[in-house]
RNA sequence: GUCCGGAUGGCGGAAUUGGUAGACGCGAGGGACUUAAAAUCCCUUGUCAUUUAAACGGCGUGCGGGUUCGAUUCCCGCUCCGGGCACCA
């Protein structure tokens, strides 16, 4: 009987004594080693490890460690993004400041995460909330701000009355705010925003270069951007003005018989005195004003809309007058918030001029005899000169004619970042008495988060309330100066993370360029699928919004990306308090050990692939039975000679598991793990194999391998060294398995020597009685692929 | 509606520059050990039919076609599921 696998001795054992010596450290860059850096998202400090945790760390850490393992010098650092929503709602629940529930959340998840006995960086922590790091938030931010990348500029809100404050689309129920109940209504508030549409097409275009990305990702990206080629075109209007359109289609120009602008656009306020039928536009403007996006998608599959009675426009192509509408389905972001109206060439234009009877004049000649609305491309009528034209040269033609802009429009607006919340990165700005917004300089960052804040909601911004913050603007900057009392989107934290950790306790600068140059680009970066479009897209923007002030050296900061799948609860549901089926990782890693959870999870399914996993309460107890037997495998060691087939096995399983590793296949080396062990326990092995296998395992199972290697009379830890490389010349094999068929279909093996050549296969498989009784007839043709397969085609 | 994924045993999943489908694990059934149970170990396990049996055969990777000596893999047309986006001009 062997000694049994206590993991609670063991794994507390190897984690104080790796802690003690700082194994994982990576301290300064050696040079002579190559690098790896491995980032993980950074969690939120929501007070309490779950097993999507252990999922985004644990398994993670199985890469770190190979990484490690191959003589790299690797940094994977671990910290926290603790500013944020959940902190201030606790805070306000439980009267006590966000500061202290974050950090004794933050001591505890600690406590937790090394519960979990991963490689991580300890050295390089860092935490949004640290002093230290939103300085450079917010330097950052004074740099945007001094390059106009950072802007007071204007966005779309929900804002609702009862709250007296914005609220975010998640808390809007079928138009209704969530708390107070109260109708919401979309409105234009001023905002701090940054140009992130600047950067657009670089973001579009720079994907192209990120070749080790998932193509899927990278779609995502641009779909969630946007882009749109298209031109401005301006339409004389009769009030002596006019307004510009965003159309992708000038070519279908002639078939313009109405425009339509969003009821928000500035026009129609500027106009209420030439519309004679102001009452009903007016009405229709605030019905809209009341309905978010999600009522105005669910609710509106009819299309309405108000004419400006009073004002017509000319369709610049032939000069013909054309009615102006407002009409809801014309959004005031999107665009310039006008569209030039072709109800013969566009579905949602058709139906509102069937609606209100409006002149459908159909201007392409499509090969095929379509119904209208068409949205083909095609040839040109009724279209004056340009008839007989192909439609992509005529948007260029047309456009060019009536004095048209080709430009491109995104669906990516410009991010507003401003917060009416108290627990953020204070925006780094005051005002002068006249109201002009300053950047703070330098020398005063950090500009602390006040805390004589009374942050229970009243509508006013928490840090409007503080006395401290007003002393010390008038003090620092002379009596009349005001702060901004906003604080920044928690997006705006993460955004940057990445280069704090490589200079985490730097005073002069947020990393030094010589750090930059030995740890970037980020060799790999794992995080969740939701993050795909919000801050992988916001975190590739603020770098290139660094990169072109010169801050940074490259464009992009992620070599690769790997988004990982989905741990579902034992019922296949998502795992939820109210549906019972959480599994928390605590209460399993007491029962069965650290180890066990994080190879179970590896286990699971291919890591890197968009997939979801119920947690299987038979699999873990599978996996846990394998660590055992692993536990008592040295009782299967021999002094003898061992087995070929086993000498074999191991060489094949090496590259087998290494190669896996380097591909996030962990759920396939663990099995060829298990391959082996099912071997080696009914074979025997000799010492040397038993030792190359305790450090295939060492990934894996880091607390496990740790102490068998320790029980083998080794010194240092299996985690300082090297992965076992295969040697090939072992693994080839004399003789092979060649599979037979005849006439296309499987009808047995043969074994031959490897590399026989057809003749040779093909007498064998005449000399099998079985085979050979089905060779009936004249021999046709025969396909042969060496050591692979022999196909016999018969009469 | 649209874009991106996906569909393989009772379950999670293996296997694709087209070449022996179902690795590994779970579950299930049978057996050994035990007074008994747990644990552990051994055997069986895609499905259908035939035979006393060893065996051998038919079918089989969501559905219907196609290309090929050969298709889970490639092509065409569907169905269903998951996720993202959605009046985007």
């Amino acid at each position: 009987m062997h000694k049994k696998f206590d993991h609670i001795s063991i794994e507390q054992k190897w984690q104080k004594q790796w802690k003690e010596q700082r194994i994982y450290d990576v301290g300064t860059r050696d040079k002579k080693r190559e690098k790896e850096y491995i980032l993980v998202e950074w969690p939120y400090p929501s007070g309490n490890l779950h097993i999507g945790h252990w999922h985004a760390f644990a398994v993670v850490d199985i890469y770190a460690r190979a990484a490690r393992m191959k003589g790299k010098q690797v940094l994977f650092p671990i910290g926290f993004d603790a500013f944020g929503l959940p902190a201030e709602n606790a805070a306000i629940k439980h009267g006590k400041n966000p500061d202290i529930w974050t950090t004794e959340n933050i001591t505890y998840m600690t406590k937790q995460l090394e519960s979990m006995g991963n490689s991580f960086s300890w050295d390089k922590t860092t935490q949004s909330t640290d002093p230290e790091y939103y300085k450079w938030t917010q330097w950052m931010f004074t740099q945007f701000f001094e390059n106009d990348i950072a802007y007071r500029g204007t966005a779309m809100v929900n804002w609702c009355p009862g709250c007296n404050t914005v609220i975010a689309n998640e808390q809007v129920h079928n138009g209704l705010c969530e708390r107070s109940g109260d109708e919401i209504i979309r409105k234009e508030m001023p905002q701090w925003m940054l140009r992130i549409t600047q950067f657009a097409d670089a973001l579009i275009d720079d994907l192209d270069t990120l070749t080790e990305w998932p193509e899927y990702i990278k779609e995502a990206q641009r779909q969630w951007i946007g882009r749109s080629r298209g031109a401005e075109i301006d339409f004389p209007l009769s009030t002596g003005d006019s307004v510009t359109v965003f159309t992708t289609r000038p070519d279908t120009l002639y078939g313009t018989t109405y425009l339509v602008l969003a009821p928000e656009h500035d026009l129609v306020q500027k106009h209420k005195a030439s519309i004679k039928n102001w009452d009903a536009v007016d009405a229709y403007i605030r019905a809209t004003a009341t309905k978010d996006d999600v009522t105005r998608t669910k609710n509106e599959k009819e299309k309405t809309g108000v004419c400006l009675i009073g004002i017509t426009a000319v369709n610049p192509a032939n000069g013909e007058s054309i009615p102006v509408y407002i009409a809801d389905y014309v959004l005031k972001a999107y665009g310039t918030g006008a569209i030039m109206a072709v109800p013969a060439h566009d579905e949602r234009d058709f139906a509102f001029a069937k609606k209100y009877n409006i002149n459908i004049i159909s201007v392409i000649d499509s090969e095929t005899i379509d119904e209208l609305p068409t949205t083909r491309v095609g040839v040109l009528k009724n279209s004056g000169p340009y008839d007989g034209m192909h439609s992509e040269q005529a948007k260029k033609a047309i456009a060019e004619h009536v004095g048209g802009r080709l430009t491109n429009t995104y669906r990516l607006r410009d991010w507003s970042i401003g917060r009416q919340r108290y627990w953020g990165v204070p925006i780094p700005i005051v005002y002068s008495p006249e109201g002009v917004p300053h950047s703070i300089p330098r020398e005063h960052l950090p500009w602390h988060l006040p805390t004589d804040v009374d942050f229970t909601p009243t509508g006013e911004p928490p840090l409007a309330k503080s006395s401290e913050l007003k002393e010390r603007t008038e003090r620092i900057f002379g009596e009349g100066w005001t702060p901004e009392v906003e604080t920044m989107d928690t997006f705006v934290d993460s955004s940057w993370y990445y280069l704090r950790y490589l200079d985490t306790h730097n005073n002069e600068t947020f990393c030094t360029q010589e750090n930059q140059d030995a740890w970037l680009p980020i060799d790999v970066y794992f995080g969740g699928s939701e993050h795909t479009t919000m801050h992988l897209l916001y975190s590739r923007f603020w770098h290139k919004a660094l990169y072109s002030l010169g801050l940074v050296a490259e464009t992009e900061p992620y070599r690769k990306r790997v988004n990982r799948g989905l741990v579902l609860g034992p019922d296949g549901n998502k795992m939820s308090k109210s549906k019972g089926n959480v599994i928390d990782p605590d209460a399993q890693v007491t029962l069965l050990g650290a180890d066990t959870v994080k190879m179970f999870l590896a286990f699971m399914g291919p890591y890197g692939e968009p997939g979801s996993y119920p947690w299987d309460v038979g699999g873990i107890a599978g996996i846990r039975r394998f660590l055992e037997r692993v536990n008592g495998l040295h009782e299967h060691k021999i002094s003898t000679q061992e087995n070929t087939e086993t000498t074999q096995l191991l060489q094949k399983t090496i590259q087998k598991v290494t190669s896996d590793i380097m591909l996030y296949k962990f759920n396939t080396a663990i099995s060829a793990l298990m391959i082996f062990v099912n071997h080696a326990e009914q074979h025997g092995l000799s010492h040397d194999s038993y030792q190359t296998f305790l450090r295939m395992l060492a990934p894996f199972a880091p607390h496990l391998a740790e102490e068998l290697w320790s029980n083998e009379g080794n010194i240092t830890s299996i985690h300082n060294e090297l992965l076992p490389v295969a040697d090939v010349t072992k693994i080839i094999t004399k003789r092979t398995t060649i599979g037979v068929q005849i006439n296309g279909k499987m009808r047995g093996t043969v074994e031959v020597d490897t590399d026989a050549p057809e003749e040779v296969v093909f007498a064998t498989v005449t000399q099998d009685s079985l085979l050979n009784s089905r060779l009936t007839g004249e021999v046709r043709r025969v396909v042969f692929v060496p050591n692979k397969i022999i196909n016999i085609i018969v009469q």
